[in-house]
DNA sequence: TTGTACGCGTTATCAG
DNA sequence: CTGATAACGCGTACAA
C-alpha cells in the first residue's frame, strides 16, 4: 500500500499552483512546460485524485447502481452484462446493491439511495407493492426499471412481454402435438410469477386447450431446486404430453426428475424452459427455450438511463422487447410418434 | 423523481442549526424536542445526505470494490455471493468494476483505482505479470488478492490448493480403475490454467499413472464454447478411459460432445469437474467435481479485507483453503465393467 | 497562461 | 445540549 497525496502537495512538490495540476488532470490548457513538471511530481507522488471530492464538487459520482432481488439468477447476470457492455465505454462505474427480497429490504434500500452516491439506479423489483411504489418515486436519481412497471410509478421503463413468449411456446407444443400441458411456475407473489401464470391461462384458451388447477404447479422460488422438491412430493407430472417451465432452472429440475423416473424427455414428454440461458445447450436433451432477451434488456436499460442522466426532464419512456423462442431436442417429440 | 435538500435546509426549516441536524442524523445526542423537530423536516423535505460529502469527511466511501477477469464465469458469480454474504451486514456495498481481461486493462484499471473511491479491493487477477505485480503494489487501499499471489506482492491472500485437488481427482479415477486419463484445461497463459496443467503432471506421476502432450488438451479459454469448439476438431478424446476437466463449463461441453457420439458417459468413460457449481446436479449424468470452495474463498477474502481495513498495519496474510472431492454419476465406471 | 480564493455538503471541535 | 465555524480535497471564477 503506497502514500496518499494531495493535489496541493502535487502543486508544491511541482513548483505551482493547485489550479495548473487540476488543470493538467482535466485536460484544460496549460503550457507545456507546466505540464511537464505536474506530470512529474504526478507520477513521483502517486497521486491519484480524491474522487470523493471530486464529486461533491462536480455533482456526479460516475457511478450507476444496481439492484436485482438475485444476483446468482443466471437470467439477472445476463442482464448485468448487458448492462455493463454498455457502460464499459462511458465514465461510469457499476454498483452492485446487496441483494434484496422483501418488499421491505427494497423499500428500506430505495430509501437510503442518497443522492452524491449514484448518478442513475437500475432497479427490477420482483414484487410490486404500493409501498415500493411510492418509494420508487421519491426517488432523487434518475432509475429506470427493468420489469413490469408499477401503476403509476413515472420511470423509464424496458420490460419483456413474457405473455406472448409463453403463447408461442404454448403453440409451438400444440403444433408438435401435445394436448395435455402442465405449467411449472414459481410463486404468484412474485411479479413474473403472476404474468406468466396469465399469461398460460390466455395461452392455452387461445389454442382451446384444457388445463385446470391441478396441472399448474408452483416451486417456492424459480431455482432447479425448488423444482425438484416440488416433485419429489408430487409424482404426477409424466402424466401430461408436454411441462412448461417459466425459467431454465425451473426446466433442469424438471428434467432431471422425469429422468430420474426413466421418462425419456423429447420423447415421451416435451419440455420448455424460458430465458434461454447458457444452461439450455449444456442439458441433454438440449433445452427448447423461450429467449426473454435478457442482455438486450440489460443494454437498453443502460441506454434509456444515460439518456435520461443527459436529459433529466424528458418525458419517461418505455421500452417493450419482443420474445423468440428457440427450438432444441426436448421438443423434439412428435405427434403419435409416443410409446 | 423527487427534489434535493441539504442538511443546511434542513436545519433551517427545523430551526435548528446544521449541527443538530447532523447529530440526530448520526445519533448523537439531542433533546427529544429537537430531535423531533429535525426528524419532522428531514420527512417534510425528504432529505437524504450526500454521500460524497461526507465521503470526503470521513474518508471513507463504505465501498468495497469487487475486479475479476470474468463476472459471468459461475466460479466468480459465486465468490462475488461469499462476499456479498459476510458484507450484508456491514456498512459496505459492493462495487463492479468493469470485466478486465488483458494485463493491460488490468493495470489500467488499477492505476485508476482512486482513493476515497473504495475502502478496499478484492482482485483476482487471471493473469501475473511484474507490471500487474507492480501496480498492486502500488495501491493505496487495503487489498486481498483470491487466488496465486505474485512473487514480492505483499497483500493479503486466500487461494486454493488446486493441485491439490486434481491429485483428490487422479487418485479417485485410479481407484475405480481408470488408467488412461486425458485433461482437459484452459490457456497455459491464466493462472489457473497453468497450476492446474502442473498439478495434474504431478499428479498423474504420483500414482505412477502414463500420459504425454497428445493427452492434455487446451481449450481456447473455460467455457463450454470452447470446449466444445475444441472437440470439434479433435475427435480423439473417446479413447481414453476418463477425462479430467480444470472447471465445469468445460466438462459440460465434453460431455455434450461424446454423448453426441454415443459414448456413455459414466459408463463408457469417467468425466470429473472441478468448481463443484450448480451445473453439476443438473446434468445427466450428474457431474463428480472438485469442490474448489469459492463461496468460501470469497467470505475469507471479504473476513480478511475487514480486518485489514480495521488493521492497516498489520503484516499480509495468506489463507489456504482445501479442496473436496464430491463424487457423482459421471464417474460410476467400475474396472472391468467396460465393454 | 497562471495563481488566489471560495464553495460543494458533511462532520467535528469548541465555545456557550 | 446546542450553535458557529473550520476543515475534508477538488474545480473554477476571477484577477493578475
Amino acid at each position: 500500500m503506497a502514500q496518499k497525496a494531495t493535489i496541493a502537495m502535487v502543486a508544491k512538490h511541482a513548483g505551482v499552483s493547485v489550479a495548473s495540476v487540476s488543470r493538467v488532470i482535466n485536460g484544460t490548457l496549460a503550457r507545456p512546460a507546466t505540464e511537464e513538471k505536474v506530470r512529474a511530481a504526478i507520477a513521483e507522488l502517486g497521486f491519484q485524485p480524491n474522487s470523493a471530492a471530486r464529486a461533491l464538487k462536480v455533482r456526479e459520482s460516475e457511478q450507476i447502481c444496481l439492484s436485482f432481488a438475485d444476483i446468482g439468477n443466471p437470467a439477472y447476470l445476463t442482464i448485468t452484462q448487458g448492462i455493463n457492455s454498455v457502460l464499459r465505454d462511458t465514465k461510469y462505474r457499476l454498483i452492485l446493491s446487496s441483494s434484496l427480497g422483501t418488499a421491505d429490504e427494497i423499500h428500506n434500500h430505495l430509501q437510503s439511495l442518497g443522492r452524491g452516491y449514484a448518478d442513475g439506479l437500475i432497479i427490477s423489483p420482483i414484487t410490486s407493492t404500493p409501498e415500493i411504489a411510492k418509494a420508487i418515486n421519491s426517488l432523487t436519481v434518475p432509475t429506470v426499471l427493468i420489469g413490469t412497471l408499477p401503476k403509476d410509478v413515472l420511470v423509464d421503463n424496458v420490460y419483456i412481454d413474457s405473455a406472448k413468449g409463453i403463447e408461442l411456446a404454448v403453440a409451438h407444443l400444440r403444433e408438435i402435438g401435445c394436448k395435455k400441458i402442465a405449467l411449472v411456475n414459481g410463486p404468484l407473489s412474485t411479479n413474473p410469477g403472476r404474468r406468466r401464470h396469465q399469461g398460460f391461462v390466455d395461452a392455452m384458451n387461445k389454442v382451446k386447450l384444457k388445463y385446470d388447477d391441478s396441472s399448474i404447479y408452483f416451486a417456492r422460488d424459480f431455482t432447479s431446486q425448488a423444482a425438484t422438491e416440488l416433485l419429489e412430493k408430487d409424482k404426477t407430472l409424466h402424466r401430461y404430453d408436454a411441462v412448461l417451465c417459466t425459467n431454465d432452472l425451473l426446466a433442469a429440475g424438471v428434467i432431471r426428475n422425469l429422468q430420474s423416473r426413466s421418462v425419456r424427455v423429447g420423447e415421451d414428454i416435451s419440455v420448455i424452459g424460458m430465458d434461454n440461458t447458457e444452461l439450455c445447450t449444456l442439458l441433454n436433451p438440449s433445452l427448447t427455450s423461450v429467449d426473454l432477451r435478457a442482455e438486450r434488456r440489460g443494454q437498453l436499460a443502460a441506454e434509456l438511463l444515460l439518456e435520461r442522466i443527459k436529459n433529466p426532464l424528458s418525458a419517461p419512456r418505455k421500452i417493450e422487447v419482443k420474445p423468440e423462442l428457440v427450438i432444441r431436442e426436448s421438443t423434439n417429440m412428435r405427434a403419435g410418434t409416443r410409446k
